[in-house]
DNA sequence: GTCTATAACGAGATAGAC
DNA sequence: GTCTATCTCGTTATAGAC
């Protein structure tokens, strides 16, 4: 990859890796092929090699900016909220977000198509829901020392859970295109794990 | 298709759609070719062509039999329990079973391959889910009316919930390959559901 | 940085012999 | 029911001009 000298927006690799990001959160890594993005970003199948050699190559590119961009995510969330239920409500709106454009996570879409990977693809999708994993455990533990979040055993078993519920539901409810349908199943998930007294789970 | 002259079991379209359903369960339908199927079951690409003229009859076979197999695995959980827990203990001992064959659930990998799907799988895939939730929701009907489930709001949404939740986490879980942590996760997320009083989680 | 042109390969699919 | 042979198209990727 060509570095996008300080422009940071517009340039090429960036709204090639823009249109990949759609085409592969929508129809899968591989869903979609060099021909798609080249005609989609009006540049030849040669251009794009030029910026990325190889689908893999591509394919790393993209993970590591979604990776980046969810946990700068992240910090935003722990930057403009401070209780644990907020923190979880505001988890489960980059879900919402990402369901609203018609798209699946990019890392719940390769871990369905983990083992057709290249090595080096299948380490960073790990290391997204190792990511996720750590951010939410650290979340749990505070509303549990809060009170305001009530759940029993490991921060990290509950974590996972709503990960996988997460992930789950965006899988699950995409065939339906119903993002109502979403947002209903995220909110069911945060409810269970709010304390009854305290947390009003309508605020914010 | 060809019918199976009523042997059932070792014809040739069986062996085919046998090694295509592991293929689309481990790589995705995208994922794998004719030319994949026809290495292991030893014939041709055309005698391949000759049994599925396309890969999208392929595909719809595929999912018909699979969820006409569910749907039997439902019907003998019915049969063979009568308590709502030790139902969701036969449903999740389903998708565990998946897991230990290092395989997603067949609809699950193609709801996230969703959009790239012929018409006609779509439409199966959905009705997949439909099938699932609609088994699920008299379940937990039953348990509500039993007192042994526990849960507030609509069967439907708790039946939902328990699809994504073991869908989702089989997808995280799979790049980890790790059946006790599949475990666990079912585990967890059946245990919310039992009434703390009379029914014994760990009973059957 | 983008292009034309093409290589090299694999995909799904078909014709026709046996 | 399976084969050989082939077709057509799409795929990733490269060479070299501009």
């Amino acid at each position: 990859m060509v570095a996008e000298r300080g422009r940071g927006d517009g340039g090429t690799a960036t709204r090639i890796l823009d249109v990949a990001e759609r085409l592969a959160q929508m129809r899968g890594f591989n869903g979609f092929s060099y021909a798609d993005i080249a005609a989609e970003v009006e540049i030849t199948k040669a251009a794009l090699h030029y910026h990325f050699a190889t689908k893999a190559d591509l394919g790393e590119a993209l993970i590591g900016r979604y990776a980046a961009r969810f946990g700068e995510a992240l910090a935003a969330i722990d930057a403009s909220t401070s209780t644990a239920p907020a923190k979880l409500r505001g988890y489960a709106d980059l879900y919402v977000d990402v369901f609203r454009k018609q798209r699946m996570c990019l890392c719940g879409m390769l871990a369905a198509e983990y083992s057709t990977l290249p090595d080096a693809m299948q380490a960073s999708v790990v290391s997204f829901f190792d990511q996720n994993e750590a951010w939410l455990s650290d979340v749990l533990e505070q509303g549990r020392t809060e009170g305001s979040l009530e759940f029993t055993g490991p921060a990290r078993d509950t974590a996972r859970m709503i990960i996988s519920g997460l992930e789950g539901a965006m899988l699950v409810t995409r065939p339906y295109g119903d993002a109502a349908r979403f947002q209903v199943a995220a909110d069911s998930l945060l409810a269970s794990l709010t304390a009854p007294a305290g947390q009003p789970a309508s605020t914010g």
